[in-house]
DNA sequence: TCGGCGGCGTACA
DNA sequence: CTGTACGCCGCCG
């Protein structure tokens, strides 16, 4: 297994979730077996905890379980990330039944959004990435010719 | 060096 | 269904 490059990792993780079509979603963890690292799917949600880029579609992201991963904050950015799912057409489950309406102005901390994965659920086995050179590999080259080097300088 | 802590996932009780 | 326990791995104190 190759070592995670961070960088590489990070724009694949946005490339792949550029990819995720509009009113689908797809789970952290699926993104981490696109990158060619299935076990990084907490990194998966940390790329995308500092992301800025407005053109990558974050919200689609969401825990294979089908819930929208809860942050802490007090629910309101699950809530927002609810209510953009919406707007796309994605059926948010809240509480007891579908279609519920929502408060998102005002959104319960308690509150646990979930969605259908098999009606919404985007999980392609491979996707096409242009820029790197295999879908599933990152081979590290010629990047990092210093193994001459003892890590003493660190 | 060590120990928690994540926008997680899976397995079980 | 909920709650707990781990494994996972990079980050930060």
């Amino acid at each position: 297994m190759p070592q995670v490059n961070p960088e590489v990792f990070h724009a694949k993780v946005y490339d792949i979730t550029r990819l995720i079509p509009h009113g689908r979603v797809t789970s952290y963890g699926h993104i981490a077996r696109l990158t060619g690292h299935p076990a990084h799917s907490r990194l998966v949600g940390s790329a995308l905890k500092f992301l800025q880029d407005p053109d990558v579609p974050w919200h689609r992201v969401i825990s294979s379980s089908g819930a929208i991963a809860d942050r802490g904050d007090g629910g309101e950015a699950a809530a927002r990330q609810a209510h953009r799912l919406t707007q796309e057409g994605v059926t948010i489950i809240h509480g007891r039944g579908e279609g519920v309406t929502v408060d998102f102005a005002h959104p319960n901390p308690n509150a646990k959004y979930r969605i259908n994965m098999a009606l919404f659920g985007w999980f392609p086995d491979q996707v096409h990435l242009e820029g790197y050179d295999e879908p599933n590999d990152e081979q590290i080259q010629d990047s990092d010719s210093d193994l001459t080097e003892p890590s003493d300088d660190e």
